[in-house]
DNA sequence: TTGCTGCCTTGATCTGCATCAAGGCAGGTT
DNA sequence: AACCTGCCTTGATGCAGATCAAGGCAGCAA
């Protein structure tokens, strides 16, 4: 609390540091619905953004103006209650588009948990191109038909798993889907888990206490299913025992 | 057990009974996006069938060949973990349109709790019919748009919230929303709630036990905030009071 | 170096809801 | 009427995970 912050909250740079085009997060995005050739008129609506971690660039109940596209980094998604508790509904990452909704206010937060880089678009610009492009629109259909799935997926683990099973299941997840920033999600169980995220984060995503989330591993571990070099890596010792455990077999 | 049962599980009638033009259910359901001089083609499409109370006519796990279309009653989407314990995911009722998903094959299974008619498209069929109107496939995004935000809400629900919170959400949502068997969500709090699914259905959507639900329910009533004249109706006395309770406020 | 801060771990205790158990009631069958 | 059967309610007890509390450790600033 010492100085002021002067540097503005999110570092923007309206032409994008590397076109469209160019993009990384294309081949894992929405945008690589639209082919080489048209990708210009998209370029010209996208705005290329610096988020540090730790801050908020979805604020929930504001107005919703745009649409974002991760393109680095990780952002965790969240809804709060008055009095504080918190839930985490997913973490974005590379190609993850963010926004999606008919109401004309945001339905949730979003914080970046690592340095992120994100492309932001004007909503009603953004609906325009979406009437020229419908193979744009049908793969946001897909993926929100997946999002919902794996939403449906979450209610089971908040509702119905334990402890033990809400950590295999996102350790098993984590470890075929998201596994050290490569998300192109191929479906190979990774032996390395990285978690960009607190035990906090953790614990508001599956409906538990920080305690719990790390007892719980700490009990993995003296298990022999995994091992904690360090608090931000999880390395999978035994991929079927946690695979089991994570589908409420015991 | 005593005889067989004779009957086909589920009446199928080829010929909708009513054609699509004059479905009760479409100023409801996505179909509202196809105009009246190209309904006819949607109506080729489309099985209408009966289903009794108590039915699955959704298994999770089996090849997703079909679209549902709710045309009448409620179901319940559920998924299941081995050893029996369920999650149910949401009520399906007049309008709702069900088998979003990418996979080939169903993500939950679906249920009647009370007899339903619906509406069955062949998957392919529909999805060629949709590359000929976009704006249908623009109303399913929006359909699962809102359906993401509802599961956001309700994992907040699940993962965050005490059980008297997730009763109090459960009657605000329902009485704003599903009023009656009059889904036309006028955003007009209903006096009177009614619940066609079990106490049971309720337990394993809220992630409680069906004792937690009744007594939950005993003592709103003791505290004047409803009455249960029976089991399946509910009339609010306090609305203010349970939307307060529902938003985590006490 | 010292001290501070944020994050994680571990232990002791508490509690909200689950579990176990029993009984009530409405609707249907014989 | 007598008897199921399915569903709901109510009471007694138990426990998984929350809460309370304390200490460890890495990174960083002074």
């Amino acid at each position: 609390m010492t100085h002021l912050r002067v540097r503005p909250l999110i570092v923007e740079s309206v032409r994008p540091s590397e076109p469209c085009a160019a993009c990384e997060a294309r081949p894992f995005s929405v945008c690589n619905a639209i082919d080489q050739r048209d990708i210009e008129r998209l370029a010209a609506l996208a705005v290329s953004l610096s988020v540090d971690a730790g801050r908020t660039f979805i604020e929930e109940g504001d107005p919703a103006e745009h649409f974002f596209n991760v393109t680095a980094g990780t952002a965790k998604l969240f809804k709060l209650l008055p009095d504080g508790r918190r839930q985490i509904t997913g973490f974005a990452s590379m190609g993850t588009f963010l926004g999606l909704a008919v109401s004309s206010t945001y339905a949730f937060g979003a914080e970046a948990v690592e340095p992120m880089r994100i492309c932001r678009f004007s909503r009603p610009k953004l609906r325009a191109l979406l009437d020229d492009f419908p193979a744009m629109e049908k793969r946001l259909l897909e993926v929100a038909s997946n999002e919902l799935v794996a939403a449906q997926e979450q209610m089971l683990l908040l509702g119905r798993k334990t402890a033990r099973e809400r950590l295999a299941s996102f350790l098993v997840t984590r470890g075929v889907c998201a596994g050290n920033g490569a998300p192109a999600c191929g479906h190979r169980a990774a032996e390395k888990v990285t978690l960009p995220m607190t035990r906090s984060d953790i614990a508001d995503y599956l409906g538990l206490t920080i305690e719990t989330v790390s007892r719980t591993l700490t009990r993995f571990k003296s298990e022999r299913l995994i091992d904690i070099p360090n608090a931000a890596d999880i390395l999978i010792r035994d991929h079927a025992a946690l695979r089991s455990l994570a589908t409420g077999l015991h």
